[in-house]
RNA sequence: UGUCCUAUGGUGUAACGGUAGCACAUCUGACUCUGGAUCAGCUUGUCUAGGUUCGAAUCCUGGUAGGACAACCA
């Protein structure tokens, strides 16, 4: 198996071994470039598993990068975020790093340029320049002030640093070919003016480099050697070569991988600021938002969105991926450590006929039977109880296990019970149910040998404590939100029922004292996390408090009754 | 009438000229004090047409399909 896995290499880890083999360089170094625009959702992590993963494994290192070009639209807040959830997520990077760090060596750079005759400044209008940009199918047309002087060019530059033009009345470019086939190499802007306070240099510069000026000379900066990015950045790489070899500086190199997608969600920042914008989710980390925090508030761990990441694989065609595969990654970590718990969500009162009304007494469970660590603890039982309203039927289907009129089933860790009659009210909903229990079956097993069939779990109605539970379902009711029909967008494509808030949920009164203490993921605040047996798994909301629960769900068990009843 | 990238079961991903494998999903069965977990098993795939070769998922050519590129965004 290990043997097995480590020659099937992906196409990232074969051009490292490559490069490690032949000489290249001796140790690897990569970076995890994010904009602080917005927060980081799952497609970022698959990046950073990529980045700080593939260091990990050959023995390098990983920088962080903010990707600080545009002030206007970034913010310390997203700066902040953005390290705490790659700390959460498990990695750690060797540096720190602004590519607004690098704005002197990049305007230097610029200038160097200049002198070689390789860029100058523009006047044309943003119209202008779009208009002569040509078309991908047709070539562009030289810009009038494209033959301008050195002299004339290094004038204007210093004067566009000095502030001495207004935003958009100047650019500078690089003098490549406006005929180029890729487009990219039409002239590209290499700085813009933009008089804008930036979140890290202030007011000190009001010309701010294009990302295609930035990116390759920042990871050239660093000593990168592999620049990992999405597929998009493809078109990219020839200007990205260009600058560095314009520049003779050290060769970087990036490599395109295809980005995550995920089916019934969307993972475009642009959108996912909107849903945050417009309030159709209550934040960034709201449990249905495919963002790292709004995982890790949905219950998520950091070892199941990284065996997530590890499983999709990377490659260079475009994918979407099962978010089932993405349950299941949670439901293999929770299933190892989470503690099973009692809860019935939508209770109805159960009443033991022949149990002593004075009567109380605890019973053993078991913490999680995947870990006998965990140990037991004690559960109490009493006359009145609550049981899941799905777990009792009047005229039951075939193949029905639990409880009903006549049938005998297990009370989880406790009796046997049978049921006897049912009480309802006015309208014919049942409001409780009456049944007699076997005081030999305690503890769950029938000393004469008798099985049933059905075990269902409980809480004692005298000690249950009362909670909130929030109930997530897809935030899309369509596999591609994105597709949408002529005149809609994809938030005509948001499930309406994607939250369903349960109150007066019972649990077992233990949970009230398991929930006090707080829990930190390496080094970020993180719930607490429970299996409630039979439904699923379960964490702590932030907007717990001292005389309230709430509870979010992760994730359901695999309900193979669901499937059979449809 | 552009340049570039991609094409393997339902979904992902391996196979590097020599037995198409793995995971998820699906379905069977076993077991079970969670209709969970676990275990065993079944079904399902090389876009297409040529070419090279003893042999092609793999190399070559054409086609088809999907994607990226025409922000003073990244």
């Amino acid at each position: 198996m290990e043997e097995n896995s480590e020659k099937q290499l992906n196409f990232l880890e074969e051009i490292i071994e490559q490069g490690l083999n032949d000489g290249t360089y001796k140790s690897i170094l990569t970076r995890f470039p994010p904009e602080p625009n917005g927060y980081l959702h799952i497609g970022h992590a698959k990046s950073i598993c990529l980045n700080f993963g593939l260091a990990k494994k050959y023995g390098g290192k990983t920088n962080l990068r903010f990707d600080d070009t545009n002030p206007v639209k970034e913010d310390t807040e997203y700066v902040d975020s953005i390290q705490n959830d790659i700390r959460w997520l498990g990695f750690e990077w060797a540096g720190v790093h602004y590519a607004s760090d690098y704005f002197e060596q990049l305007y230097e750079w610029a200038e160097k340029l200049i002198m070689k005759g390789l860029a100058y400044v523009d006047d044309q209008t943003l119209d202008e320049i779009r208009q002569n940009r040509g078309t991908v199918t047709s070539p562009g047309k030289n810009s009038p002030y494209r033959d301008r002087s050195v002299e004339e060019n290094l004038d204007l530059f210093r004067r566009m640093r000095a502030g001495e033009f207004e935003d958009g009345s100047k650019v500078l470019r690089a003098k490549i070919d406006m005929a180029h086939p890729n487009m990219m190499f039409r002239d590209p802007i290499m700085y813009r003016i933009l008089h804008a306070h930036h979140h890290r240099t202030g007011d000190k510069w009001c010309i701010y480099p294009m990302y295609d000026y930035a990116h390759g000379q920042s990871d050239s900066i660093e000593n990168i050697t592999h620049s990992i990015c999405t597929l998009e950045f493809d078109i990219h790489r020839p200007l990205y070569d260009w600058f560095i070899k314009q520049l003779e500086i050290y060769p970087s190199h990036q490599y395109e991988f295809a980005r995550l997608n995920i089916d019934y969600t969307v993972m475009s920042k642009r959108k996912l600021l909107q849903l945050v914008k417009e309030n159709y989710v209550s934040g960034w980390d709201d449990p249905r938002m495919p963002t790292i925090c709004g995982f890790r508030r949905r219950g998520y761990t950091p070892e199941s969105i990284r065996a997530f990441c590890d499983r999709i694989g990377v490659a260079k065609r475009d994918n979407i991926i099962s978010y089932s595969l993405l349950e299941f990654s949670l439901r293999e970590h929770l299933n190892k450590v989470a503690q099973r718990r009692m809860a019935v969500l939508n209770p109805v009162k159960l009443v033991i006929d022949n149990y002593p009304d004075n009567q109380e007494e605890m019973l053993t469970a078991i913490n999680n039977p995947e870990n006998e660590n965990d140990g037991t603890r004690q559960v109490p039982f009493c006359r009145e109880l609550y049981i899941e309203r799905d777990d009792f039927m009047e005229n039951p289907p075939k193949k029905y296990f639990r409880l009903s009129p006549g049938n005998e089933v297990r009370l989880r860790y406790a009796y046997f019970v049978t049921c006897q009659s049912v009480e309802k009210d006015a309208d014919g909903n049942i409001t409780c149910i009456h049944c007699t229990y076997d005081p030999a079956t305690r503890g769950g097993d029938a000393p004469d040998g008798r099985k049933v069939k059905g075990t269902i779990h409980w809480v004692s109605a005298r000690h249950a404590v009362d909670a909130e539970v929030r109930m997530f379902d897809r935030l899309f009711a369509t596999e591609a939100p994105d597709e949408a029909p002529e005149g809609k967008t994809f938030l005509d494509n948001l499930n309406p029922n994607s939250l369903q808030v349960l109150h007066g949920c019972k649990v077992e009164p233990c949970l009230a004292d398991d929930v006090k203490s707080n829990v930190t993921e390496n080094g970020v605040a993180a719930p607490h996390r429970f299996q409630f047996e039979r439904l699923g798994y379960f964490c702590t909301d932030p907007d717990c408090n001292d005389g309230h629960l709430v509870f979010n769900r992760s994730c359901t068990l695999k309900d193979s009754w669901a499937k059979i009843n449809g």
